[in-house]
DNA sequence: TGACATTTCAAACATCTGTTTAAAACTTTC
DNA sequence: GAAAGTTTTAAACAGATGTTTGAAATGTCA
């Protein structure tokens, strides 16, 4: 039986603890991944009881996936694919737009972005939340690269040649955030800020255009 | 007090159950990660008692060290940075033979060739046993990389312009293995047999070419 | 053969983990 | 204000995990 009326203070007090569990498990599972994560960890960082995650979320893999998925979307919203980009827009910006706004998007590590970090545990170790993610928000951003890329190539190179090309602008990208540890263990001068991010981005998007520009000339 | 006489059959009985629980060790920690792997799985692989690894290695985290450096050291030894280049090959030669030995390295999924796999979780999760293996095994590979980009780009290239012109190579290697949850999911098509890890080498080296090359003239 | 060393073994230990439970605290509704 | 519904709480549960232990088995060597 469910009762329709006014239930201002409940709701309140419901979404309240549902969000700083979201809140918290985030912060968590960025630091250590969904199996290391711990529920007590979670639950104490949000101020709740330990029973809390099952009350809220039926178990600890339905919690990890709304987090996931809603630090994806918020990421994208942040940081859309077109960030900033002017209507007539020339090619070269397209690509540097999107480069730089991936770059930011995965870089980003405000109290609410964990995208970066959560993203790259799923690809060496996905879990099916990776499922839903990859063939809904992630379509749009491969059907953005793939436009970009084939203007440069010209609209006569193969499906398949523009997947290539995309995946080595994208590559690019994901190496400087997901290789962090190495990276900064063999150059530990290097640093991520605002201002090395641009750099990255300019030297990605040079890199690329280049390639691609010459992509048809270049002799194996 | 060390005896010092003959003692075959022990040392035998000794390295060989040393050798399995190593092999067995491998292929979890490569299949599931070093958290996730138990010792008793792993002694179960091996053929032995549960307490054979704190007898053989200490503890499982020591096992783990052992495991990846010698995963390491043995795919280096298996697919060299020069692997079969002629003594005065071209510029384009040896940067052809970096990517494609660098590609068969990772991508090598032999009975005793974790390489790939092991090193893509040190990646996203480093552990103690990362830092001996970057400034010793990879530090060459790091080298041989710039080099070849140095010579490409012009000796008045600056350190800093080679390193990432380096990583940009680099990138596009891991991007295809350590991203294969998400490419996978998203082009169901793509298969990483031998035949399409040569495409992939002849993409790689061609996209790279082409950049290299024409680097200087591109505009941001 | 018998004293000694090394390796293997089954069992137990201590700890940690996600989840469940049943009562308590709080809110809403009438 | 009392009944009903919702959220929080502390405690317990059941299973897994790395490690330890002390005895048994196996090998070495005088």
């Amino acid at each position: 039986m469910v009762r329709q009326a006014n239930k201002a203070k409940l709701d309140k007090a419901h979404a309240a603890t549902h969000g700083r569990l979201l809140d918290a498990s985030a912060e968590v599972f960025a630091e250590v991944g969904f199996r290391a994560a711990t529920v007590r960890e979670i639950c104490e960082r949000a101020g709740a009881n330990i029973a809390a995650v099952n009350y809220h979320f039926g178990d600890k893999e339905r919690l990890y996936a709304e987090v996931l998925k809603t630090a994806y979307v918020r990421a994208l919203h942040k940081y859309p694919v077109d960030f900033g980009l002017p209507k007539n827009a020339t090619i070269e910006q397209r690509l540097e737009v999107f480069v730089r706004s991936f770059l930011l998007r995965v870089f980003d590590e405000g109290p609410h972005s964990h995208h970066g970090k959560l993203m790259a545990r799923e690809m060496i170790e996905p879990t099916a939340a990776l499922d839903s993610i990859v063939h809904t928000v992630m379509g749009r951003q491969a059907q953005a690269i793939m436009n970009i890329v084939r203007d440069l190539l010209g609209h006569s190179a193969t499906e398949e040649r523009c997947r290539l090309c995309g995946m080595s602008v994208v590559s690019q990208v994901l190496f400087y955030h997901n290789c962090r540890p190495v990276i900064s263990r063999m150059f530990p001068t290097m640093k991520f800020g605002p201002k090395e991010i641009e750099r990255l981005a300019a030297h990605i998007t040079r890199f690329s255009l280049a390639a691609l520009r010459n992509y048809s000339e270049a002799t194996r």
